[in-house]
DNA sequence: CGTCTGTACAAGTATTCTCTTGTACAAGAG
DNA sequence: CTCTTGTACAAGAGAATACTTGTACAGACG
């Protein structure tokens, strides 16, 4: 099967940043956080066109934020976490308790699951 | 310590990030991160007008980003740190695994910072 | 008072964004 | 091969954005 990977995972901090800055787009990556989706399933999703969203996909895939799989005609998308990385050290530049903050949550998510003490 | 919310800071994630997809205004952020600057102060650091700085200074204050504060003539202006909540769910909503990853961050932050390394 | 300094507001322009309709192209079905 | 489906690309309209220059206004100071 055909596996074409893409090696652009060098998303600017720009492109990220603009990328989420659109509501139809951060509610494109909500629809593939979790699983595949082809194009078209996402477009059905919204009441623009196929082509209005197919141009989100695009900025969104430029930014890195979308990894794409070809199945025959279709195109699966799927969010790629590793491309939200400029947004985890912009908050790590601008806003140093949120990492305590995020911390805290991350030892109560530890505790829900398995009962871990820091 | 009065524990007041502001009313200023309903800053909407929409807000929010259109105000950090601009590299001239995330580097306004970085200026006054951790002391207060006169617009003027600001404005010199850049190759553009007065004007446009405020204009610019003006989007991060609505989107609450910008703490402000009157001084005679001039306004000083600084980060206000809780405007990227927005920025921190979307984080968490979108990058579970950020977390463990920030906490990993905090752990390597403050060690890089009370540098009482044997 | 008149004048300077610091800053925001106003109007105009060039660029960029977001959407539309129209079209091209690739792959499977008959 | 022809038809249908799934998707991207192209061109253009309208709005938003990011600048510019010009101006207004508030406060300090002689």
């Amino acid at each position: 099967m055909p596996r074409s990977e893409q090696p652009a995972s060098a998303s600017t901090p720009d492109a990220v940043l603009k990328a989420l800055a659109d509501p139809h787009r951060r509610q494109i990556l909500r629809l593939v956080q979790h699983r595949e989706l082809a194009a078209g399933q996402i477009a059905a999703q919204f009441p623009l066109t196929q082509q209005a969203i197919s141009l989100h996909i695009s900025v969104l895939r430029k930014a890195g934020l979308l990894a794409e799989r070809r199945d025959g005609t279709r195109r699966l998308y799927s969010l790629r976490h590793e491309a939200l990385d400029p947004v985890r050290s912009l908050l790590a530049e601008f806003w140093p308790d949120a990492l305590a903050r995020l911390k805290t949550a991350v030892e109560r998510a530890h505790q829900t699951k398995e009962t871990r003490q820091p």
